[in-house]
RNA sequence: GCCCCGAUAGUUCAGUGGAUAGAACGAGGCCCUCCUAAGGCUUAGACGCAGGUUCGAUUCCUGCUCGGGGCACCA
């Protein structure tokens, strides 16, 4: 919503050399200054005049419309009193008209984005670090979606790892486990082929005939991956993650245009067979400057492909799928290997995602080990977070039935969980601790759906609220100026979290919306506002809030309940 | 050792080349005959260190210190 436009117009009319995206509009830092600040430096550069000189100018010179009520200088800024009430009747009229989309700037119109994001292991159950993955994927998904964006989710299976051989020789018969037990013996097999070499050997063997085709190994690797496939995506569906399509790994041996890279890399002399038989990228040929991560091996000496190999053929058939933007989430640990790929590919003429990279996720007590036993389970941090809910619930909504209490608790559970991950810039390191994980006070997703409820319960009371807009509509405190402002600034929120694709900022918003909204709520009553045209006004001030945080939250995968 | 990220209140996080750097948790003191106290009010509390660029730097650049990640035969 370009809500100072009409002002910076009248300036740039008035004043020669000016341009309206010159002039900076920001909130002055005492209410009493005024509604709004204006910023002269950039203009007062391209004028070549002293800022303070132009900002009076600005004053003396120009003549805005009925909707600026007084100008004020001081020093380089110009402060405008408003006419408060032409102000929120035209930004509550355009959320109300916008609905779902209001924030939304169109910037996708058109444009098919290809993302893949989580693509875990199949040999392990989602933990809150791998999940931070999946949930800025899923929330950068439905952002650009929001954003008018055709998006399709990719989910990598890695079905061909030696970690799935050791599997399908350990479970002879898969379909008789759940994905716990497989997950056991996966451990167990683990520690087994660290004991017998010749158990470890077979498992490479297995890989061997799965590159060789051999179908009937081919059955036993994907009838195992997809039981685990299956148990993860049962704990990603209850954060709300989905995913469109899923590619095998093991699609991806054989491709025709491997070989268009291998000739490329030839010809730049970028390719050898090293003395132990293995084929390697030399990545110094290709302009790599370190010694860090100058060699890429794609082949072993038995003529087997090492994972990197097929993920070059996975990347080449991903970008040839005509996508106008190609995205990938990886955490921070996958840079040095993702630049080896851009950097192989590229030799060949290939581009590659564009990676939105997150930092780990650990404990008081260091990295979460698989082995010492201290990673903190998804699904084990959803059980604890509805358990915490459904206490709370319990408590406050007896007079609803147990289906309606049960969805208010998964619903405040996954706010929780996935708010109190999203609002963190993903590169910043997190230390989880399960209390501040959990919690449904202060700076969390609950207590933004808590307004929601608020918002709710108050127009359940207040009853029929008009649908449009109506001619007055009165402000009257500083708190309901500060809440039309507060949403009046979403869609620049959005745009900017497209720009970065990160979704922290909307979280922040969020949170800001939701405090904005609970000062105006403690300070003006809406059901008993003095008159009918207040009540009114602030009621569909309520609905517009009420949209804008539902919208906020819908981009975090997050519900807006009525009651809570 | 080299490369990439980070460093803001006791703690966990926001934020910005420009007017007085925001929250929350924790600590102290208050507020439910008042639209949901999962709330509010109130007190105390912060830009790692040293240079540089700039009219102006917490923000940009360099160095240092500290923390996280990475560094060919795993996936």
């Amino acid at each position: 919503m370009d809500l100072f436009k009409s002002i910076a117009a009248s300036i740039a009319d008035a004043i020669p050399g000016i341009e309206p995206a010159d002039l900076a509009f920001a909130p002055p830092p005492r209410p009493e200054m005024g509604d709004v600040a204006l910023r002269t430096f950039d203009a007062a550069r391209k004028l070549g005049c002293p800022p303070p000189q132009l900002a009076a100018r600005i004053a003396r010179e120009v003549g805005f419309g009925p909707e600026v009520l007084e100008t004020g200088v001081a020093g380089p800024y110009v402060n405008f009193k408003l006419n408060r009430e032409v102000y929120a009747r035209r930004i509550v009229a355009s959320v109300l008209e916008a609905g779902d989309a209001f924030g939304a700037n169109a910037s996708g119109a058109g444009q098919r984005v290809l993302i893949e994001h989580t693509s875990i292991n199949p040999n392990a159950s989602p933990h809150v670090g791998r999940a931070r993955n999946a949930m800025i994927g899923d929330a950068v998904v439905r952002l650009l979606r929001f954003e008018g964006y055709d998006v399709e989710v990719h989910y990598y299976v890695n079905d061909m790892g030696r970690q799935i051989g050791l599997l399908v020789l350990e479970c002879p018969d898969p379909e008789q486990l759940s994905f716990d037990q497989i997950l056991d013996i996966y451990v167990k097999a683990n520690q087994r082929a660290e004991a017998e070499p010749e158990f470890a050997a077979r498992g490479y063997e297995l890989l061997v005939k799965m590159e060789e085709k051999d179908p009937e190994t081919v059955e036993k690797f994907h009838r195992i991956t997809d039981l685990c496939l299956r148990g993860q995506l049962a704990v990603l569906e209850r954060i709300g993650a989905s995913y469109d399509v899923f590619d095998r790994e093991s699609d991806y041996l054989r491709d025709a245009r491997l070989e268009q890279v291998l000739a490329a890399l030839r010809e730049k002399d970028a390719v050898f067979t090293d003395e132990d038989d293995r084929v390697v990228v030399d990545l110094a040929k290709l302009g790599h400057e370190r010694d860090e991560g100058r060699y890429f091996v794609l082949m072993r000496a038995n003529g087997s492909s090492m994972y990197g190999c097929r993920d070059l053929s996975y990347t080449i058939h991903k970008m040839s799928l005509g996508a106008d933007l190609n995205l990938i989430v990886l955490g921070e640990d996958h840079k040095l290997y993702a630049e080896q790929v851009a950097l192989i590919l590229g030799a060949a003429g290939f581009a590659t995602p564009e990676p939105i990279y997150y930092a780990y996720i650990t404990l008081k007590e260091g990295k979460m080990s698989t082995r010492k036993g201290t990673v903190v389970l998804l699904s084990d941090f959803l059980d604890e977070a509805e358990s915490r809910a459904a206490e709370k619930v319990e408590e406050q909504c007896q007079d609803l039935s147990p289906d309606e209490r049960r969805e208010i608790v998964k619903q405040v559970a996954i706010a929780a969980v996935r708010f109190a991950i999203l609002r963190v810039n993903p590169n910043k390191n997190v230390v989880f601790e399960w209390e501040s994980a959990l919690s449904f006070t202060g700076d969390t997703g609950p207590y933004v759906q808590y307004s929601c409820a608020r918002i709710a319960s108050i127009l359940r009371k207040f009853g029929d609220c008009p649908e449009t807009v109506g001619d007055t509509f009165p402000v009257e405190t500083a708190a309901e100026w500060a809440l039309l402002m507060q949403l009046a600034s979403f869609a620049g929120v959005v745009a900017g979290a497209v720009a970065q694709r990160n979704c922290a900022p909307i979280a922040q918003y969020a949170l800001d919306t939701a405090r904005t909204f609970t000062t105006f709520y403690h300070e003006c009553p809406v059901i008993a506002a003095p008159t009918r045209e207040q009540q009114v006004a602030r009621a569909q001030l309520c609905r517009a809030t009420r949209q804008t945080l539902q919208n906020a939250l819908g981009l975090l995968g997050i519900a807006a309940p009525e009651r809570m």
